[in-house]
DNA sequence: TCATTGCGGACTAAATTGGTCCTGTTTGAG
DNA sequence: CTCAAACAGGACCAATTTAGTCCGCAATGA
């Protein structure tokens, strides 16, 4: 049903929790953590994220990730994209020149190509920083990683993020499946 | 990865096939032989847009469907709701209000929302009109039924419509599980 | 009266997706 | 030098979704 894909959805929150504090770097499970995604999932995003060439990482002890370009400077289309592959609504967009026979002889192949474009251009509209405010969690800068702790003992200092806007027991309506599953480690 | 379903994509290229010849009736069989799709399945895309008002039907012997509004009039937005349901790209975006505990503060909610309108407002700029030409078979009235024959004999004329423009064995790359599947009664 | 056609929904099978886990590799701190 | 923290990559499993089939029923016209 032109349904995003849950990875997608996730990849825009966490692309914007990281744009909130675009100066450090955010680990794995600290971001799991405001966002309140299992850590494993939050990883592979931003696995996918990095391929893409939207973060930055640093490995080892102290490492994490950080945006690699202005929030500005990277669309809706830009994240979906990395976690799902090329936009395209049908098959035929997707592969190949040839790889279709009707190809030459398919007027539904260019003009879904034209309805492809007109979605891809709608998402490639919006920016990073459009989606300007920080999701689940006040502004990382409100509770800023203590030195000399570990990424994992600073998250745990925020280990329920939403208790700063004293909300207990929420339901979410994004995509998700896990709602409120422990990101333990 | 914002793919549209299958069906969706089937329901796209039948009333595609339905307004080539919107003044007549056009049965289930016979466009499951134009469009190289299973009777079945193109039987159930027909329900689904017939239960969203864009196609007419008619009980009973050489009944059938036909096409509710001029073509100019039924945008692609249109077919895809249709069949899967409005196009939401995210669950939050489809529940009732109230769903979701964040949504007061949830700042994503709203930015999806624009997002979600951006891409239905692309959808419904293309209508049927749009997408002019035959699929997969030149014009229908240039092979119209004839009288006294059932809609499936006289399909069975047509039986191999890729006859009709040179091509014996295709494949395709729309959206496709069964590119040449039977569409034997 | 019967074949043809649509109607509605239940069921099944297959593909996709999401989520987990495991085994490296890199890096910094002690 | 060693260890733990963190990323990298990929294999794997399970749950969900989707598509496709099938069945019995209702309507309609020859």
């Amino acid at each position: 049903m032109i349904r995003l894909s849950r990875l997608a959805d996730y990849a825009v929150v966490v692309m914007s929790q990281i744009a909130v504090a675009p100066e450090r770097l955010h680990t794995a499970p600290e971001l799991s953590c405001e966002v309140r995604l299992p850590a494993t999932t939050v990883s592979k995003v931003l696995k996918l994220l990095h391929r893409s060439g939207l973060v930055t990482s640093h490995r080892g002890a102290q490492g994490g990730y950080a945006i690699s370009r202005p929030a500005t400077a990277i669309s809706v289309a830009d994240i979906i994209s990395a976690v799902d592959g090329p936009i395209a609504l049908t098959d035929c967009i997707e592969e190949a020149p040839g790889a279709c026979d009707l190809e030459a002889i398919c007027p539904a192949r260019r003009n879904w190509q034209a309805i492809n474009d007109a979605v891809r251009g709608a998402l490639a509209g919006v920016s990073l920083a459009d989606l300007t405010a920080p999701v689940f969690l006040m502004p990382a800068a409100a509770n800023p990683p203590e030195l000399g702790k570990t990424a994992l003992e600073n998250a745990g200092a925020n280990r329920d993020p939403l208790f700063w806007i004293g909300i207990e027991d929420v339901k979410y309506g994004g995509n998700r499946r896990n709602r409120s599953l422990g990101h333990g480690g």
